[in-house]
DNA sequence: TTGTAAGCGTTATCAG
DNA sequence: CTGATAACGCTTACAA
């Protein structure tokens, strides 16, 4: 019968080297350098582990003397119950998930989501054991922004904000891949166009609207880089096109719901009647656009030309006329540059690759 | 100009004591008891720490000092870019992660896929800073579970395996609610059953045969305990109805692929040109399987009834008929356990409740 | 192959 | 309100 693995206090390195009457070294050499010792001892220390319920190193003690937590935390501003229902982000942490698995790092999920209090979510992120962070598409006045920074870590922006002191970035340029959609919109001859967004800034104006016109103040002093970059592709391409950019109604919606694209549909709608064209930031919009058009007899593209942002596989699977962009490998860069910093030391900025895919929702104006 | 907070050695809280001559406690405390110090102090102490370049106490020391890492850890032998892709999976993720944001514990994602070997995993697994683990429907005969046990650390099981010695476990009556829907299938009329299932076992006796018939032998010598147990139910619901329950015919599909569903219903029909009934373990296959039936010109349910297993919203919109479960809160109680258990300190074992949902895809044999 | 000694950066305790 | 002391459990030169 074993020994009970119940001793009065938890089992330590020192402890098991005093039981064997040998030092910490071998007890630590026999966990972390097998090569160390002989056999022999390494299964009397392995044993002898066993029997007085000895789990291996403690990984907290390890971790302080080495200086290695052995993972990397994930910094997601939005609530975590919608970031994986977006199948964009979804694809971006499978994709990080990836890299930091094959790095032998883990991927903490730091407790900072909109569900807490700043103070709270401040002290998650002071306070998770990591080797860097990741932080997905922050709003530039992000508050969690300054503490991460203060850590003193590694990080790796996806997305935005941009121009964070020292940190790299993975990315896309959305401006130039809004403003080929666009182009493409207006070479189809379409002069009335409703975009539909996501949120701008972190505060919203509107009182309980879903969606609401964003006027041109707003347009500018916001603070979702991603999305502000988006609209801008858009009045490129009218400006482009000799259009008046001011002409395009932009309709931002707050809360990411189901049904948000529709709602925002409907107000694009109401604003402006002549719109033939409804573009948006992303897919999720757009397919909830669809069906609201759907109900309300509207056919796409016949009498109006519908187009996303993303690719997701829904929207590839509707056809959707939308902006792929590698989300999945986004998240594997990202985790690629945490575990390998540049050399030079300066922040790497990595704008990858997007494509137009011309779907069954676009056509030429009724 | 602030002096450059470069120092030769990165700050800690002692630098910082003999920096401002005062105790090291005087700063932990400036940190961690506000109340403990005059704010005149404190500003003191914060404003040095800011010109020194001292991001507050090393969250790894602390952890070592207070015993507490504040987080959890989940293991997931599945790979992650399959359990991301598994909508019933996702809800469970995202319901762990909001019950642990909630507590203002982080959630790790131990590295322990199926990508890496099995010493790196248990590496992971070893080496995670965490105060408990989660483990996400592991076969029996998983390699970490032992790992994880040796840690001895509080555990929560979801799903399976069950039989964990001290660990608490969130689970649903599986075999339960399958012989619910398979007793309705059967009260239709149905004589001639296909059961779709995922895997049932970690190895594959099939090559690279993507779906086969499961042989009564493998039925019952698998590790897969929830898949097993649905069977069971179907089984039961025969037999309670005077059927010969080995004459049901199983297909068993080994990896989870989007036409995984299809794929094993045409071993099934092929085995047996009779069948007038699909019925799966999970949704991602039956809906699968209506593809490839559309695809084949066989009505549903006219010509073929389909069941499904989870609930997942796609299954609900397309109108099947399944066994919804409530796999959120699933993740939601996982978290709770981990943070509250049991005062008993006997592992607690929580059967969520489960709901026959009949929808359009069921009827009476043609 | 094994042992010695010096940290890693923090917090708890208890006395002043 | 402040400070001295003693852990927390481990790794790693370096010496034997």
């Amino acid at each position: 019968m074993p020994r009970s693995p119940n001793p009065r206090r938890r089992a330590t390195l020192a402890s098991l080297a005093a039981e064997l009457k040998v030092s910490r070294t071998t007890i630590s050499n026999a966990y972390n350098r097998p090569d160390q010792l002989s056999a022999d001892l390494r299964e009397r220390v392995l044993a002898a582990a066993k029997e007085m319920g000895y789990a291996g190193p403690d990984p907290v003690a390890r971790s302080l003397r080495t200086r290695k937590a052995g993972a990397f935390g994930l910094i997601i501003t939005e609530s975590l119950n919608y970031s994986f229902r977006d199948p964009a982000a979804l694809d971006f942490v499978a994709g990080l998930a990836e890299s930091c698995e094959e790095a032998g790092q883990g991927l903490l999920l730091v407790a900072a989501g909109p569900n807490r209090s700043v103070e709270e979510g401040a002290a998650a992120v002071l306070s998770a054991g990591v080797d860097g962070f990741v932080v997905y598409a922050a709003s530039d006045d992000d508050p969690y922004l300054a503490v991460v920074q203060q850590r003193g870590v590694p990080i790796v922006i996806v997305d935005q904000p941009k121009d964070i002191q020292g940190a790299s970035r993975v990315c896309i340029d959305d401006r130039a891949a809004m403003r080929e959609i666009a182009e493409y919109v207006v070479g189809l001859g379409h002069r009335e166009i409703g975009l539909l967004t996501m949120r701008l800034g972190r505060h919203w104006p509107h009182g309980d609207a879903q969606s609401a016109v964003a006027d041109p103040e707003r347009l500018t002093s916001q603070h979702f880089h991603v999305q502000c970059e988006r609209i801008l592709g858009v009045r490129d391409a009218m400006a482009g096109a000799g259009l008046n950019p001011d002409a395009l109604t932009v309709v931002e919606t707050y809360e990411h719901l189901p049904s948000s694209g529709g709602s925002a549909a409907a107000v694009a709608l109401q604003a402006n009647p002549r719109i033939t064209a409804l573009m948006c930031t992303a897919d999720v919009l757009a397919l909830s656009a669809m069906d609201h058009l759907r109900s309300r007899g509207i056919y796409v593209p016949g009498q109006m030309t519908v187009t996303g942002f993303d690719g997701v596989p829904e929207a590839l699977a509707r056809g959707l006329t939308t902006v792929a962009q590698p989300s999945l490998e986004k998240g594997r860069r990202a985790g690629y540059l945490l575990n390998n910093p540049p050399r030079s030391g300066i922040p790497a900025i990595e704008v990858l690759d997007t494509e137009l895919v011309r779907g069954r929702t676009s056509g030429p104006p009724a």
